[in-house]
DNA sequence: TTACATATAATGTATATACATATATTTGTA
DNA sequence: TACAAATATATGTATATACATTATATGTAA
């Protein structure tokens, strides 16, 4: 649906202005649309994907900062993510012998177990994108890499 | 930058969750844009956009659900973001005389003048977008609108 | 070796998001 | 008119964002 009126606004300032709104609203849209799949598994978006983050590491121990520098909001507070997950099993977490700042970090069977079981319906979500082909997906997806610089 | 490097993942399930996640990190980005920009002036982006809604309506009085359905994050909770505006005394509010369930709340000269104080900066960030052609600002933007059907 | 800068996490505080629930008021209808 | 349903807003609670501060460990230079 067009964004004027979802948010029910007439005009824009320019181009650049309507796009700003534009990607704001679609990222809150689909933050949304995550949080209602995940809310049955009792697990946050951010918390999934911390957990998606652990998984790509294939049982390699890793830091704090490193989860931080790969997750999507590099502002969110990566320790009290990693204490929630923590709290529900879904992973270990100990320090890290060689340099004791350190945390060592490991997604676990149970975290692995949820992963999978709730792996389908994300992707049903990617699909909705289907309104979209292959080709304007990739064009979008490169545009907004341009304009990041 | 590319996605890619951003968040040091080297490749993803299709082009559709590349979007969607090349969608959530370029918002996040805007965001701390904006945050920043903002910070000096004792507001957030939430309550920078409510300003802008009311300002919007030119002086007509609207209620705390006009400016609800206006809000790029429709979850957000604008009877508090209110509240703050209200402490802060750039919006005048009171009960509505012909249904006193609503409120009537409107920008007031201190909130217009903010406003127009911080408008400059944030025009400035959107000009960051220049490294797309208005055309290609245009285009993303009509995807994003198909994308969500 | 100490002294000090830097690195890594954890913690504190204010605000916002997400969603459930409560309260007051108005409206529709038997 | 009486009362159920709908509407408008406020409030409560858990989590996350944004950013500053603190605690501890490590690296390095004098």
């Amino acid at each position: 649906m067009r964004l004027e009126e979802e948010i029910k606004q007439k005009s824009f300032s320019s181009v650049y202005h309507r796009l700003t709104v534009n990607i704001l609203f679609t990222a809150s849209w689909l933050n949304t649309q995550s949080s209602r799949i995940l809310k049955p598994f009792g697990i946050t978006p951010q918390q999934f994907n911390v957990l998606r983050i652990l998984r790509g590491q294939n049982q390699k121990p890793v830091s704090v900062s490193l989860i931080q520098e790969r997750m999507l909001d590099k502002n969110s507070n990566a320790s009290r993510l990693i204490d929630k997950l923590f709290e529900k099993k879904y992973i270990e977490r100990k320090t890290c012998p060689e340099d004791r700042r350190q945390m060592d970090i490991i997604i676990n069977q149970k975290g692995l177990d949820l992963l999978a079981e709730i792996e389908p319906q994300i992707q049903q979500m990617d699909n909705i994108f289907k309104s979209l082909s292959v080709d304007e997906a990739k064009l979008v997806g490169d545009l907004l890499d341009k304009l990041r610089g």
